[in-house]
DNA sequence: TTAAGTGCAAATTATTTGCAGTAAG
DNA sequence: CTTACTGCAAATAATTTGCACTTAA
């Protein structure tokens, strides 16, 4: 937690047009306190907050990363599978996907190169393009 | 329902290494028996089902949906949101998520190069690239 | 002051599982 | 015959919601 880590998600959270309340101060802390990019699942923002010792409910965790999502500020990575997981970084980008982990990261992004795309049908816009490109041990 | 969409769904099971039991053939049918691919949900093909007077009960379906994937015939096209899609063409190959509408359907996959792809860290193989267009109207 | 946010616990949704019965090889 | 498959109902897992309470603006 560096000491700027507060105003950096309180300026976050406003920017976005959300309150900042106690509960959403400390979860953007823990999202982009540090100015890196993260990969989450409401559990594990969750366990965070407790180890840090933010008192936030798993519900709140739930609604607040909705509301996120909504205010444009996270995004969720289109995976398979039960669990949904978000992303600190909005922008189209690559993504590995550690089958036996269960787990997400950055792929690097200047080693993707999309040479042609499908054209969107008549009446529709691309809103964006997700690639996850799925691991798995040798 | 072709004259021989039950043979085409049988051959479809058993090259699989799966028996072709009555439920599974009915299913089967409903997925591959005219040779077109299919874009699915679990209740979306229990509902086809049942429009075709097939017996059978929904958690059949899901064990019958996981077991197909498992053989390989089928795919399970990674979507964010709770329900799961699975698709009968199991080569790589883009697809339209329509977010309106909540539908999958295929891109044209000639349409789609990718130039250069992102290696897979030490130790690990790409299992697969799925591509995901997500659509909006305009 | 007041509308938005929070925290429980209960509800919902998608999916899986245990187990007794049924059918395919 | 024997083992895999099926169907129901109950269990589970992730997520959402209703509602009384709290808090930021």
């Amino acid at each position: 937690m560096t000491p700027n880590s507060e105003n950096v998600a309180t300026r976050w959270l406003t920017e976005a047009g959300l309150r900042p309340t106690r509960q959403r101060v400390a979860l953007a802390e823990l999202l982009v306190g540090d100015g890196k990019h993260r990969h989450i699942t409401a559990e594990s923002l969750f366990e965070s907050a407790k180890k840090n010792g933010a008192a936030v409910s798993l519900a709140t965790v739930y609604n607040t990363l909705r509301a996120f999502c909504d205010a444009g500020v996270l995004q969720e990575i289109p995976l398979d599978g039960s669990k949904s997981y978000f992303d600190t970084n909005t922008h189209d980008h690559p993504h590995f996907f550690w089958e036996d982990e269960g787990r997400v990261s950055d792929a690097p992004a200047q080693e993707l190169v999309i040479h042609k795309l499908p054209e969107a049908p008549e009446g529709m816009e691309i809103a964006s393009v997700d690639v996850v490109i799925r691991l798995r041990k040798v």
